[in-house]
Order: C-alpha cells, then sequence, then structure tokens
DNA sequence: TTGATTTCTTGATTTATATCAAGAGTCGTT
DNA sequence: AACGACTCTTGATATAAATCAAGAAATCAA
C-alpha cells in the first residue's frame, strides 16, 4: 500500500465515521493527521500520562488496558479503522486511564490535540458531527455494560465472535477473553465448544 | 415546593450538566421543558416505541429496563437532577431499546425532540455544549464496564453504595441488584455482610 | 386494621466461572 | 534445528454467584 492509498483508507474511514462532510472538507481534515509506524509492543499512551493525540489505526492491532495488583485488564483491543483516544484525558486534561500497546508492527495516523480541536473551526458543521460520532460511541457502550447484565460468558463470547470474527485469529487470545470479562481458561473452554 | 423553586431546581441541574451557558441562555433552554406529573408505575416510555421526549426527574425515581424472554434487566435507575432519554432512538429514530417507567409519584420536566433540536439555533455554543456532556456521559459508561471486567459482585456493590446511597432506601433492592448485574438474593446477602 | 401483594431474606443446592498447576503447542530468535 | 519465551489447553479443585424454595417482613389498598 503506499502512501496515497494510505490516505484514502484515512478519508474513507473519517467518512464513515463522521457522515456529513464533502470530499474537500474530509480532505482538510486528513490533511492534519501524519503517518507513523509502531513496531510491535511500542506504547502510544500510558497511563496517568496526559493523552495529547487521537489515533487511527491504519493496520496492525493497538489494545488498550490497564494493571491492577493481582491482575491486567483489557478494556478493547482497535484494529484497522478504527479511532482511537483517552477520552477523558484528551478532551479534559484529566491523566490518562489506560496504557495503549500495539500487539504487532501496527501504522497508525495520528492528530495532536491542538490540530484536532481546529476542526471546529475550519469545518462549521464539526461540532455536530463529532457530537454524533461520539453519540454512536455511547450507543455501543450502552450494548456492551447490558451484555454484562443480560448475558453469560458463553454468551457474550459467540455475540462477540460474531462481530469480529477476525481478531480470533490476529492477537492473543487471552485478551479478547479479558475484553470480555473472563478468563483466558474459561475462553478456551468455550472456544473448545466452538470447535467441536 | 412551588412552581418557581422546581424551574430553579431545572436551570441548576443545565448549569451542572451543561455548562458554560449564561443565565439568560439557561432560562431560554428551561423555558422549552413542560412540567408533568407521573402516578407510580406509569411508562414515560415504551421498547419499540419511538422516543420523542427527553426528560428531567425533578424528584422521584424512574427505572429503564428491558424484559427478556426469562428475566428482566434493569439498565439504570435514575433519580432527581437526572436527564434521560433512550439517546438512539432520540436522536436517530430506531425503536426505542428501553421501557422507563416511574417506581414512584415522579415529577418530570420534559421536552420534545423538536424543541430540543431547536438549541442548535437558539444557542451558537449549543452543540459544543452538548458534545461535551455526551463526552462525560460515555466516560461514566467506559467505568461502568470497567467495573464488570475488574470488579466482582461484591466490590461492584459497595463501589456502587458509596456513590448512591441514597437510592438504597429509597427504591425496591432487586432493581439496583439488576443494574449491578446481580440476583436480588446475592445482592441481600452482600447487604448483610454490610450490616453485619 | 386487616388482608393481599410485593419485596426481602435465608438455607440448601446447583451451576458457572476462577484459580492453580502442569504440560503442550506456537512463535521468534539465533 | 534448537532454545527460550510466550500462549493455549486441560484437569482438578475452589469459589462466586445463580437457582430453587419457603417463610418473614414491609408495603399497599380497602
Amino acid at each position: 500500500m503506499n502512501l496515497l492509498e494510505k490516505r484514502a483508507t484515512l478519508e474513507y474511514s473519517i467518512k464513515q465515521n463522521f457522515g456529513l462532510l464533502g470530499s474537500e472538507e474530509i480532505g482538510r481534515i486528513a490533511d492534519l493527521f501524519k503517518y507513523k509506524t509502531h513496531k510491535k509492543g511500542e506504547f502510544l499512551l500510558n497511563k496517568d500520562k496526559s493523552c495529547q493525540h487521537m489515533y487511527f489505526v491504519l493496520s496492525g492491532y493497538v489494545r488498550i488496558f490497564v494493571e491492577l495488583e493481582t491482575k491486567e485488564v483489557t478494556q478493547w483491543v482497535s484494529g484497522k479503522g478504527y479511532f482511537l483516544t483517552d477520552l477523558a484525558s484528551f478532551q479534559f486534561n484529566t491523566p490518562a486511564r489506560w496504557n495503549m500497546q500495539t500487539l504487532v508492527d501496527t501504522e497508525i495516523f495520528y492528530i495532536h490535540k491542538s490540530d484536532y480541536d481546529s476542526f471546529k473551526f475550519i469545518l462549521s458543521q464539526w461540532n455536530e458531527i463529532e457530537k454524533q460520532f461520539i453519540m454512536h460511541c455511547f450507543i455501543t457502550l450502552e450494548e456492551r455494560v447490558f451484555s454484562h447484565l443480560a448475558m453469560t460468558a458463553e454468551e457474550r463470547y459467540f455475540n462477540f465472535f460474531e462481530q469480529n470474527k477476525e481478531l480470533f485469529n490476529q492477537i492473543p487470545l487471552q485478551y479478547i477473553a479479558s475484553m470480555l470479562g473472563m478468563t483466558p481458561e474459561t475462553f478456551s473452554r468455550i472456544r473448545k465448544k466452538q470447535l467441536c
């Protein structure tokens, strides 16, 4: 993939997630993102630091997690096409709540908060568009909370599998287990049922 | 509480949740809310219907829940000072995902979607303000997901209790149990530990 | 106040999931 | 190819939480 194609991928995802923008406007947004590659295992963000960037995953995977006394909790894994940041830190300058680490060699586009904030001056509809984006994120999270109120570990597994098949042969399964709220052993046993 | 004091309470909560507004502007927002009382057990919203309103709880409690084949799941209980709606339905005109029912006689202010949508024309900063409000909601939900990934039922109980003491002697405890993702029996046993 | 209904508690039991421990597979590196 | 480091699986066991069932307590309505 050459840089032009990478750029096209970014623009496509901006269109998908921040609808209602003309292609000229999308171009102006994309202009402010910078391209970078990260080796497997590198951190994009450390907990308690300030999160000054929003990231876009072009290829690879980024894990969002936190370390507790006794265990490590993976909050989410973002693959290609995802925008990600620690929202509380990025928007309200609080210390970051999560670590972000690449699980494989990963290509990202990133944008600094100061450039991101300029969108609202460049584009009159920006606040409206961003608002809708966050609403969709909120609705998705509501579903995730619901899955913990209403579903068993096994139901969460199959539900998630249907939506994210590709993830299951790309990253260590223990991280999927954690983001679904179960141990690797439980995950493995459910998986065995699935395969038999 | 007379109507003037009720109105003042609404304005105060608007200020709390949608900061950055002058008092004249808050007044113009509050003007578009209407006051209504609901008897215990009345529905503000039925699942699968269209949610055309946002609600503000002045006094009382509203339960957000859904009925499954085998059980009922309470997603949240909103007490005084809460704004509530089915966001997906209110904003994107999808069928409502939740029921909303009062748990006691309840006073609310409500606003129709068409009036709510007019805020952005009345107030130049509205989109920005609303965006920040939703971001805070999103961050709160992230914490809630995390509580299911990292905490036991007992930890969720005590964590929630610290934040919401008043709820525990105002509404049936079974609903708190459900929103914390446990059965009433488990809830009761944890509660016993707390009291002894 | 009384009876009816709902809610909460408690005990016994079952089930789901976590923990612990060991071994097997996989992957990356040299 | 071989080593070491992860990662996954599997079994045995422990623990957390759900289920089932009954009764007690609280609440509501007449």
